[in-house]
Formats: structure tokens, sequence, C-alpha cells
DNA sequence: GAACAAATGTGGGCTATCGCACATACAGAA
DNA sequence: TTCTGTATGTGCGATAGCCCACATTTGTTC
């Protein structure tokens, strides 16, 4: 699935200022962000011509902290991170957007820009908008404007999720939960990341993640290799997760009416 | 001033349901509350109809985890902590909300509920309004729509920091930090709350918090009785927090256009 | 296929915080 | 004033995660 997405968006890209754009954006193409498809079809139909397809690397910022937004992005197969750098150079994860919603919220809350940085976790494609088009679809007050204010409130109820959970659950119940929301938003049961990418988005030590990993991979939920993680159980994976999990997916369906996971995607 | 402003209200009260409501609500009153003091004075005049005082007691629930909410409320001296309850029993708060903001925002943003309660962290009055009149004026795109958005997005930068502060942070910073957001919402330097409270909040044991308040009182920053705690040495108090406070601090007033602190209050 | 860099595995000492078990002190009610 | 419940002070063992230092493995490049 994800292969052929990715070979049928590279068919139609032109390279622009070091950036895979695609010329031509399809319906199909677009309804793989869950947001984009919930939109009515002529609500949609007007926002086309303003998206265009880029291929994010593994480690790219999208903005910086503070940095002025002039594109939003709907992710159709990269994974984005929110991260928080301290003064003192540690890091950690507030929040993760996959094809489930979209990176640039304060372009349309107002604040336009934030105090974290927004990083591809796993590598992929997102769809662009450009600020200005993305606010004046916004203050049409249609079906986006409602959808962006439901998703805003879904996000941060896993940023308030993810504040409790640093707080009260040992790492390797997080590094469940943190793994099951990247496998919610791939379609692939491999995650291409290293525990050192996995301990600055915990905010924990590397070796944390090494261990922790080691004795899931000897429960037979996951299983371990250079640069990889595979999701070998993923019920079982659930069941050792923190109950965080369940919560945030429970509550982005219940305000969404999808689930973020991909038993329903 | 906290006192002038009891008596004022208190002086206008009715007793309704066991909550005491006030009779009429001045133009003054409602400026107490910034998010309403933003406002052009006719959108605010056509509010004020719709608000009424209430009365909250240290420990008052404004709504459970999953309630439906029938109003929301802005606060005026009373200060509203949003507490998230793990199964386990154990509990953190994930923002704090004084006569800066509002309680009820999911209300606007449309989920309806959340996955959090909100308690009253320092008992106080509020402006009460039923949910449908929110809706209809926030419905309207006037200012005040403009102003919730830019609200959430400053709480988002609230909950934001404190979860990194409860990744990274020892509890003597967090101690400072929450002691200052509190100290901000207030017009005195005495704060009513036990430690037993203040554990509950930062997620971590009540002699966690006894051990930092002493701390905090040998340098001479607090001082601590019997279920209150006093604000001696502010400035040495920002010193001795951690960059979060300093941070939403900013962040408020930038997003919002005034400072979350008694400097400017 | 050798060399190299990056990723992972392992160990040891350290500290903050936890969990539990009390002792003490204060404030309001009787 | 005395009583009593609540708030605070204190100690001690347990532990999760930290910091630091390396050994080992694995892909990639030349």
């Amino acid at each position: 699935m994800l292969e052929s997405l990715r070979t049928i968006f590279h068919d139609l890209e032109i390279e622009v200022a070091g950036n895979f754009v695609a010329a031509k954006v399809s319906q199909e193409h677009v309804r793989t962000n869950y947001l984009l498809a919930s939109l009515k079809d002529d609500d949609l139909e007007r926002m086309i011509p303003k998206l265009s397809v880029v291929d994010f690397e593994l480690g790219a910022v999208l903005y910086e902290a503070g940095d002025k937004m002039d594109f939003a992005y709907f992710p159709t197969t990269a994974i984005v991170s929110l991260l928080y750098i301290m003064e003192s150079g540690s890091t950690a994860e507030i929040g993760v957007i996959g094809n489930d919603g979209i990176v640039g919220l304060s372009l349309v809350l107002g604040g336009e820009t934030t105090t974290n940085r927004a990083v591809v976790q796993s590598a992929g494609t997102a769809l662009k908008i450009r600020a200005a088009d993305l606010k004046a679809e916004f203050k049409l007050g249609n079906e986006l404007h409602h959808l962006l204010l439901r998703y805003t409130q879904a996000l941060m109820t896993q940023i308030s999720q993810t504040a409790v959970c640093n707080r009260l659950h040992p790492i390797e119940e997080q590094l469940c939960r943190w793994l099951l929301l990247s496998h919610d938003r791939l379609h692939t049961d491999k995650l291409v990341m290293t525990h050192d990418l996995i301990s600055n988005m915990l905010g924990v030590r590397r070796e944390g993640i090494t261990l922790a990993a080691q004795k899931l991979a000897t429960r037979g939920l996951i299983s371990n290799s250079r640069g990889t993680m595979t999701v070998v159980d993923r019920d079982g994976l659930e069941d050792a997760a923190c109950e965080c999990y369940g919560v945030v997916k429970t509550e982005y369906d219940r305000i969404l009416g999808w689930r973020a996971s991909r038993t329903t995607a």
C-alpha cells in the first residue's frame, strides 16, 4: 500500500527548490489524509488546486520553534512529530501527526508560530498548502473550519495524555504507546527508526529505549534489527501499553468520527 | 482588590440551586476576566445579559471527565485546574485557568466533552454562561471567535510545556513554576493550598512537595504555614523556576496581547 | 573484503523519587 | 481548654532512570 502510493506520486513529480512537488494532485491521493477525506466533494474540489505533494526525508524540519509558517501540511504517508527543545538541549515529543491530521494548526488558531519544532519522524509524503490559502478556506466557516477545530481538540487530548504519561508511566509502557501511535499512522509493520531517535521523542536516554525494546522483543511483541523495529504482536503491544494509548485512540474516534488506528484505516 | 470584588459580588447575590448567582453583572465586573475585557464594548454588552456570577469553593468540580458541559465559565477571582485522573487513581494537572481564560473550550471546539476534570484550585468567583449562548456568540465569527481560538493556542502551549516539564525537571523547579502560575492568577501573595493538594496537581508524593517547599522557604523565597504558602520573593521564585514558566508567560503575552502575570495585571 | 561510522549492547555507580511508616504540630469544634 | 482530625515533618529501604564509559555488532563505502 505504502509502496504503491509512493510510486504513483513519484510518477507525477517535478523537482522544485529541493522538494519534489506533484504537478497534479488527484482526489484519490488527497483522500489519503483523513481530514481532507472528510470534506464534501465540492469543498475538496475547491482545495485541490491549492495542494501540492511534497516528499519528506526522515529528520526533515517543517518548522523550527518560533518560525513564521508559510505552509501547512496534511501528511499522507509521512509522520510528523511536534518536538519541544529545552535550553539544555534535551528534547521531548508533545504530539504526533500522521495522515489523521494537519501540521500547522497555529495558522488557523491565530498564533502564527508555536514553541515547538515539527520534524519528520517517518519519511513519506504530505500535501502542502500555502498559509494564506488555508486561512482563506478556514475563514469561510464551512466544514473545514469545524473539522479543524475538532481536530484541535483531539490534538489537545493527545498532548495532555503525553503530559500525564510522561509523569506517571515507566519507559516500557510509554514505548508501547509510542510504537502504537506510529504503527497506526503507517501502512507497514516495519518502523524505520533508531533507538536514539525514539529516546529523543520520549525524552529519555537511548539506553533506556534499548533496554525496553529488548524486554518487548523477549515477550514476542516486537522484533529489533539495526535501524528498524517490527511490530510482531499488535494486540500484545496494546495490552502492554499504558491506558494512555487507548484513551487517545478512543477520543480521536469520538471527536473526529474515525479511529486513529489501523483497525479502521 | 480581591476582598473588595468579593464584597461587591456578594451584595448582588441571590441563592439559586446551591450556587450564589448575581442578579446583575456590571461591565466593570465582567472586565475582571481578561478575555472578556478584550472584547469591544458592543460585543461585551451583548454578552453581559447572558453572564451570571458564581462563587466556587476550593475543590468544587466544574466538570467531571466525560461530562456533557451545560455551561462555560470565565474565572474572575477563582482558579481552575484541569486535572487528569488515571485508572490507578493518581492525578496530574495538565493546565490552569484563571481570570486570563475560559473553562469549557471544548464547547466551541466541538468535542463537547473532555477527558479531564475541571476542579477549583483556589476559591473565588467566575462568570457563567450557558453552553448554547456561548456557542451562538462564537458562531457569529466576531472578535470572541478569534479570541477564543488564540486562547486555545495559548492553552495548548501551557499543556505542552507541562508535558515537557513533567519529564525533564526536578520537583523543586516544577513547584516554583506552579506557584508562579497560581500567583499570577491571584490578587494576593497568600496561596491557600495544602501540600497534598499541590502533590496531586504535580503528580508527585506529598512528601516531595513538603521537602521542596522547605528548601524554597530556607532560600527565603516563600514562607510556609499550615494550609497556606506565601510568596515572599517573587523575583527569586522566578529565578528558581525552570524555563517553562517564562516560556508560557511570554507566549500568553505574545498570542493574547497581555501577560499572564501580575506584573501587568 | 577492509575500513569506517553508526547503531546497539552492557556494566557500574549515582540520584531523585517512590512507598511506607510513623512522629509531631496546628486549628477548629466541643 | 481539651479533643480530634488534618497537615506537616522525618526516616529508611527500594528502584527506575540517569550519566559515563566502553565493547560489540552491522551496514555502507571504497
